[in-house]
DNA sequence: GCTTAGTATGTGAGTGCTCACTCACTTATA
DNA sequence: TATAAGTGAGTGAGCACTCACATACTAAGC
């Protein structure tokens, strides 16, 4: 698989800049990362964090010695690093085919991106959920993907547009549909529990936003 | 302007129920609502509801005696009694038309309905917060609503398929589409904190969803 | 090979503070 | 005079965070 391993890479090269991290820490990583996605940033005690990791509290605060500074150090590399890798990788992948036309490139998305949506759906909800609540935040993610939407899908939507295959609307609007379709499905399928039903549901996804984004 | 005094009817219908509430104790319901809705539940103090509500932290609990008790206060009449009642409302309202098509349709349920959500938006954004994070809510919220929308919504959406009006998709997948479009619009002019963008927007999410949702 | 020293990592009882919540009391209402 | 509404200092619980100490690992000195 191609883009497993893609993602696995810009995983490992976003972990790799965080040099060596002792088992323990990653253990405490990895059970803010889900007690976060379960229970939400601020119904979380350090304590619950401790204990799920298996380790004294201590631990949690030996590298990161606040609780915000952890929830940073899971969201950050997923906004600064992760997504406008994978952004940029999409692009060149759809650019590259000679005849791109709409169905395709909604096929592509939709299999190819939502897959990594899904993979990092933890880190998603808990961006989500926080985006909500804390206004500093909401506006450094907006500020960050502004122009990775700008330099990356922009584009796309355009070569689309000239080869006739894109309705005449702004790129800021075809891309709130698009991402919103996505991730309302992707949404619905997590609340409930059930992350096949995403997967089973592509076709319509593609022939709904293939018919809705069909140019006059 | 007929909606609008509906809307202020089922919420006055909802408030009788709740009999003679103080002034003071209003206060204290509006304050909880800004709140929540500004900052989440779980990151707002009762001494903060106390301070804007201009009145002393033991008033803050006089009728409602947990905080809990105080966002199940906001957030249940919408839930059980104002959504049903205006959906219900909305539907006889679209039935009644002798000749509904798709567009009409659409254009109803954006204005109408939008505008509806928009009045809400608070109480909506609380819910959406608290459903992320909340399971026992989740599900209480998803018990209530799929019946809401199986009486109100999907016999709407039989009669438009039957015209030949609407593409032959499950009621809920149609659902979706619908919601989440609505929802992820209003949801990206809220963040941004004009809410014009969305009302500016709503023709175009018409045509979206009326090219989106056409039959074969 | 063995000891010593130095450093990074891990520990958990302890600390101060903030929180949701209480209650004896005061003030308005009827 | 009785009942309801409002008050705010107070309380115990639980929170994020600390620190003196323990353990593990590495490297140098003999």
């Amino acid at each position: 698989m191609d883009k497993q391993t893609a993602i696995q890479t810009a995983f490992a090269q976003a972990m790799a800049a965080t040099e060596e991290i002792p088992a323990k820490q990653k253990q405490v990583l990895a059970a803010s990362l889900a007690l976060f996605a379960e229970q939400g940033f601020a119904n979380t005690t350090t304590k619950e964090i401790a204990e799920r990791a298996g380790v004294a509290e201590g631990t949690v605060y030996r590298r990161y010695h606040t609780k915000e500074a952890l929830l940073a150090a899971l969201l950050q590399p997923v906004v600064r690093q992760v997504v406008p890798t994978l952004m940029r990788e999409f692009a060149h992948q759809v650019m590259q085919q000679t005849y791109p036309s709409r169905r395709q490139f909604l096929q592509a998305l939709l299999t190819n991106r939502a897959e990594f949506l899904q993979g990092n759906w933890r880190e998603i909800k808990i961006l989500l959920n926080e985006m909500l609540v804390r206004d500093d935040l909401r506006a450094t993610i907006i500020q960050e993907a502004t122009p990775v939407l700008r330099d990356n899908l922009y584009p796309l939507l355009d070569h689309l547009r000239q080869a006739g295959e894109l309705v005449a609307w702004p790129n800021d609007l075809v891309s709130q549909f698009l991402i919103g379709t996505v991730m309302t499905n992707l949404l619905r399928a997590n609340l409930q529990g059930d992350l096949r039903t995403f997967s089973r549901r592509i076709p319509y996804l593609v022939d709904f936003l293939d018919r809705g984004l069909a140019p006059d």
